[in-house]
RNA sequence: GGCCUCAUGGUCAAGCGGUUAAGACACCGCCCUUUCACGGCGGAAUCAGGGGUUCGAUUCCCCUUGAGGCUACCA
């Protein structure tokens, strides 16, 4: 009696009651085995890869499963939150090719019928069970000063690990209705906290699709329920939201592990049936200290979904990337299956890595390589300019003025070739990695080099002629070396290296450091085809 | 401090009581190519340590160590 009292108090405006709520919100017609899950993010305006994991991780078991997928926003701290950044998350996801079946439009409209699907819009329906549970007598307003921040949680920690309390019970959880009433009167904020029935020698085990069954201390924290501002820090709105959506599985961050048990008792509290979860690792790189670390948002530009997009790294790459982190035997299955896209790989959550794997990057653009391999010369050159449009408006407008130059640049190496070069990783990379098309380049030559350097070159030049196939092109050099003093048996230079200036490897050489600069490039017969005849003669002659 | 998670080569990892302990990246050889690559073949390299259980442990249990996470009116 006493609590109801005490829940109108605090709630005079929340008339309607959980079995309206969820009369509105009814069960989902799905089969046992489909699974229905989401991707919520907090909306800061960066899409970190640890969430970028966690949504495609659920994204895949969704549709191997032929489930439900969808988007919900968590935008309760109103501190984090950006402008804008909801349409950076959806562009992001959507460029990453990842779809929802129901969520809510950037403009405000809800697609699907268990929205709102952004938190922020949903506060009603988190009252009206805070209410519930202040009624049952299961939670209580708190009127106590609230904690500011991190800041203030970390200076208290000291002191807090010396007591080791192993319950936590708030000053505030047995006021009585006249205490309650003067408060208000007052005009005091208050917020909503869970009356835990722990004590804190309790045990309690839940079921993790990764990781197995784990046994843990039940919770035995009053914790917040509704904050002062009325809405409800995470735990509450999972709980609420989750049931109310239908979700079936859960997959967050590992970071969650530890205060499942106190989501668990809110879901107790609240009679619900209790979600799975699937606890992810969390994706780690080797810190300054060389330690290992979870990746993150303030170190690491790679943590950012968007450094991939500037990078212009394929977005087949990161998605094969994560795919092989969460289940290396896609690297298995993509040998076997080279041709397939990867959204035909089907994997379980059982199957989900459990351990925080290492960003390799070297790794990483080693997968990029072969992706890049796999396009045509037009498919890498369009690609190339759509990147640079975004990104270097002035490279763009060079590529765009010569199309078939730069898809021949593009095609060496690659287009009909049975084992395409694999050397180029983004299209960021691309603008060095030809640099000598755009611009002569600086040469050095080792001394021991320099005079036959200058010797052959000087007489390729004077020879020079436009070839029509790589072959002739070789003999044309091969033809000139010889008569210069180079071994064109590379067995009888072996034997005897001193007899000669050097082998046609050599000679090679120095062309190819002449025309680009380095020791290495795609077959030079096509750079200097592209390049024309009035330009290789020139950098011959340098 | 407490609670939790994890532990196979340099990295990502298969393995789920008996295996010559897969595979990929990186590295090193050799071959192919009288250019750069691609490619092919081969090599070095791993079960953190200590106790159990067992005829037999990388695999199961315990301890130690190490790494990571959480311990907010953040998610």
């Amino acid at each position: 009696m006493k609590n109801q009292k005490i829940a109108d108090l605090l709630f005079p405006h929340i008339h309607m009651s959980a079995e309206e709520v969820f009369a509105k919100y009814p069960k989902r017609n799905v089969q046992d085995g489909q699974i229905v899950t989401r991707f919520a993010p907090s909306p800061t305006g960066f899409v970190h890869i640890g969430n970028f994991f966690q949504a495609f991780i659920s994204y895949n078991l969704a549709k191997n499963s032929n489930g439900i997928y969808f988007l919900r926003f968590e935008d309760t701290d109103k501190k984090r939150e950006k402008k804008e950044a909801k349409q950076i998350l959806f562009d992001a996801l959507s460029y990453y090719g990842i779809k929802y079946d129901e969520y809510q439009t950037p403009d405000g409209k809800d697609v699907g019928d268990y929205g709102p699907y952004v938190q922020s819009q949903r506060g009603q329906l988190y009252q009206v069970f805070a209410k519930k549970l202040v009624a049952e007598g299961k939670a209580f307003p708190c009127f106590c000063k609230k904690t500011e921040g991190k800041e203030d949680v970390l200076k208290q920690r000291e002191t807090k690990w010396l007591e080791n309390d192993a319950c936590e019970y708030d000053p505030c959880r047995d006021l009585s209705y006249e205490e309650v009433k003067a408060h208000i009167d007052n005009g005091d904020s208050f917020a909503i906290r869970l009356r835990t029935k722990n004590k804190g020698d309790e045990r309690i085990v839940f079921n993790d699709l990764i990781k197995g069954d784990i046994e843990a201390k039940a919770n035995a924290k009053d914790v917040i329920l509704l904050k002062s501002d009325g809405i409800p820090p995470y735990p509450f709105a999972h709980a609420v939201d989750d049931t109310l959506m239908g979700t079936t599985l859960v997959v967050r961050g590992e970071e969650y592990i530890a205060s499942t048990p106190a989501h668990i008792e809110i879901f107790e509290a609240l009679g619900f049936p209790l979600v799975q979860y699937c606890h992810n690792p969390l994706i780690c790189k080797i810190g300054e200290e060389g330690n290992r670390r979870k990746i993150s948002k303030r170190y690491d530009p790679e943590a950012n979904m968007t450094y991939y997009i500037e990078q212009g790294y394929p977005k087949e790459t990161i998605l094969e990337y994560l795919l092989n982190m969460i289940n290396s035997g896609f690297e298995i299955w993509r040998k076997n299956n080279p041709d397939l896209h990867w959204s035909e790989f089907k994997f379980k959550p059982t199957e989900i890595t459990a351990v925080a794997p290492l960003f390799d990057i070297v790794k990483f653009n080693d997968i990029s390589k072969n992706i890049v391999a796999k396009q045509s010369g037009q498919e890498l050159y369009n690609n190339w300019l759509a990147w640079a449009k975004e990104y270097d408006s002035g490279l763009a407008t060079a590529l765009a003025a010569e199309p078939n130059k730069y898809i021949a640049l593009c095609a060496m190496d690659r287009d009909g070739a049975a084992k395409p070069r694999k050397d180029i990783y983004n299209y960021e990379m691309m603008k060095d990695y030809f640099k000598y098309i755009f611009e002569r380049p600086q040469v050095e030559f080792e001394d021991a080099d320099k005079a036959n350097a200058k010797e052959f070159l000087t007489a390729y030049a004077e020879n020079y002629k436009e070839a029509s196939t790589n072959e002739e092109w070789f003999e044309n050099v091969k033809t000139l070396a010889g008569s210069l003093g180079y071994a064109t048996d590379n067995k009888l230079y072996k034997a005897n290296p001193e007899n000669y200036k050097g082998n046609v490897a050599k000679a090679c050489e120095f062309i190819r450091l002449a025309i680009t600069g380095q020791k290495n490039s795609p077959t030079l017969f096509t750079i200097m085809q592209i390049l024309g005849d009035e330009e290789v003669k020139a950098r011959l002659n340098k």
